[in-house]
DNA sequence: ATGTATTAGTTTCAAATGTAACAATTAATT
DNA sequence: AATTAATTGTTACATTTGAAACTAATACAT
């Protein structure tokens, strides 16, 4: 039974929503990949996809530039360690900070995963314009910065 | 230590990850609204708009329309149901489906927090022309479109 | 008609998550 | 210098989640 709307709202419009249903499905595709792969979770992906990118972090580097909860950052670098993926040294600096740097083998994976990520984002984006991928980009970095504003 | 980047991959370039952050972001002002106001969860608001939005559905409606798994959906049907929220109607063409419908006060809670909503989506696109926003769209929907014809 | 498979929704249990408490270290205050 | 506050990262505990098992009902196949 649909309703007779005099209001206003509707969900498919409702940015918030809008963008975690495009965020989960185009998720899906790559999430199967280094799943299958190699058996990791999103946020090991995530702070691979880290390591991989900037070289030397901290887990808080890592925390910031990911908006991932500490815990959460922990935990997958403790799975990365255990698969011998990255390495770990206490700052000299600062002695509660661990500079974390992916292994051989860690830069392998990482680099084995961006091949299909890239791969991916091609098939992503098949059939849109250059121009509107510009403008899409825009849009959704004004969205993130209007939202920050908010908050 | 920032690398010597021979390499293709950035993850801020990479959409499934681009959108989460923005996902994520956008939906943290709302989260803090319907969290605050009812002390709701993001998937009981989320079974809240689409009654408010669309009448009567089945459970499994709504786990189709939001992409939620059934498990999240029943949990989130019983935890409104003890707000009095919604009622639950058994189907006589098919009695293991229900039908769920919001109450009055169902209604006043969705009908209250769809303002919210849609004043928080006015302050996100702010700044930013219909054009845009037409072309936001229509790639947001293309990149879904793609990622579901690539699983 | 009878047995088998499928479906809607719930429940159970194990895994993942976040909050809060914690240990170890550094920074700030006096 | 000594005390207090703040910070990095881990751990314990309670909550949330999802896969699989389950119940009840319907659909399909022979």
């Amino acid at each position: 039974m649909p309703k007779d709307k005099t209001n206003a709202f509707q969900l498919q419009e409702f940015w918030p929503y809008a963008l975690n249903q495009a965020a989960e499905v185009t998720s899906l595709g790559f999430q199967s990949v280094y799943r299958k792969k190699y058996g990791i979770s999103r946020t090991e992906w995530r702070v691979l996809a880290h390591l991989g990118e900037f070289g030397q972090l901290t887990a808080k580097d890592i925390c910031e530039r990911a908006s991932l909860h500490k815990t959460k950052v922990s935990r997958a670098v403790v799975a990365l360690e255990d698969k011998r993926w990255l390495n770990r040294s206490t700052s000299k600096q600062d002695r509660r900070a661990e500079y974390l740097i992916l292994s051989k083998a860690g830069e392998q994976a990482y680099q084995d995963l961006t091949k299909d990520g890239d791969a991916l984002n091609a098939e992503l984006v098949a059939g849109l314009s250059a121009e509107e991928l510009a403008t899409f980009r825009k849009v959704l970095d004004a969205l993130s910065r209007n939202a920050k504003d908010i908050v």
